[in-house]
DNA sequence: TAGATTGTTAATCGATTAACAATC
DNA sequence: TAGATTGTTAATCGATTAACAATC
């Protein structure tokens, strides 16, 4: 519909996108390390990578690097932040409370780079109106206002499978364009809600898989 | 070294098996439903993927299908556990059994297809020693030999980053060849030994580009 | 048999890698 | 300057898709 502008948004491919996550967390190691600079082979070696392949993944963003020097750690890191969107804070929305929403919510690793879960959302009597670590527990049907108050951008479904496709039908009618899911259930969400799923089956299977092959 | 036969193994793609995972579920779903036969087609368009596809994941592991008629759902159903190694009881080990650690252990998910935690492992003196749900939890120290008495064949990293790579280490040397990590680590294990990480962080972090591109 | 759908080959597409001129 | 390493083009590789003969 809208022409949207044919020189941005080249299309990145998922997996450049997931590598960028990865320098960014070396990057920051680095810098922690005290190494001012690294080159694309440095750095594609930690990770078994090719270095064209590093040096193409950020060239779909700019010209990081300098010739005959590699890249300036800490700017390479910014950069990347900025690439990212890990250079602000995002707003995040857990729904379900139980075992697993309680280890995303105690997973440090969330709040570290700027994804602050600000609201709780679950239906059971015993948990709603309560609070965790300042963090209000609201039931459900309070999402649509709360997505507004709170500028949520990211919600978290941490529901059993059934539930799943209502909570993000909920979501979506928030206008939450961004979905983590943890249920093991294809959700269905509009082309322009991005939906990232963690299947804890498959990567089960798949290991399964590899054992079942060794041991035939 | 050792001459394997060439014929078998033809290089599955890893994405492949993920598929066939996917498959899967869905044959339990379909049988649930009392469904008969389902056609690659039908398949292909549950999940945007493409019927050729479907049928060449298929056809990697033998011809499962009828002419004219499609897959007989319970009959692939069966096939593709089998070759998933989903036919047979897999014994888990459990490392870390904090927020992350119990979420995983309370999913029910998991013994649902075969893969039995049946050990849990985790030095801190207020957990070591009890007892959940009838399995034991026990110091890290205890792994080597519980490995070859329960015959673990899986280990869960699911300890803070600084301990995994010990952690995995260990499961290493006690011959565990699947190691499914939650940590934000790489883990450095023998070429061997099949590892699958989970990396909350690059999911997140891949919503939070998007964002970030539809914002700007 | 006619219709449907498989298994498989060949074509296409996209991602990875090698190679190298540009340049710090 | 000489040496190193980038950014980028061209070659390679592998995975997806289209097409169709085989066949239920």
């Amino acid at each position: 519909m809208t022409p949207r502008p044919s020189f941005k948004i080249p299309k990145i491919p998922e997996m450049t996108i997931r590598r960028l996550s990865v320098y960014t967390r070396c990057l920051l190691q680095l810098e922690e390390d005290g190494v001012k600079t690294v080159s694309s082979e440095e750095l594609a070696e930690r990770f078994n990578l090719n270095s064209a392949q590093v040096r193409k993944d950020l060239a779909y963003f700019g010209e990081f690097g300098v010739r005959g020097i590699g890249y300036y750690v800490s700017g390479l890191k910014a950069e990347l932040q900025r690439i990212l969107g890990l250079d602000r804070e995002w707003q995040v929305a857990l729904v379900g409370f139980g075992n697993l929403g309680s280890a995303l919510f105690n997973y440090k690793g969330f709040a570290h780079q700027g994804f602050r879960i600000s609201v709780i959302f679950d239906d059971d009597p015993q948990k709603a109106g309560r609070t965790v670590d300042g963090v209000p527990i609201l039931p459900l049907r309070e999402l649509a206002q709360e997505a507004k108050g709170r500028n949520l951008q990211i919600g978290i479904v941490a529901v059993p499978p059934a539930a799943a496709q209502a909570v993000a039908d909920r979501l979506v009618a928030a206008g939450i364009k961004a979905i983590l899911n943890f249920a093991p259930t294809r959700l269905k969400v509009p082309k322009d809600v991005r939906l990232q799923n963690v299947d804890l089956s498959i990567e089960l299977e798949t290991l399964s898989f590899y054992l079942a092959q060794v041991s035939r």
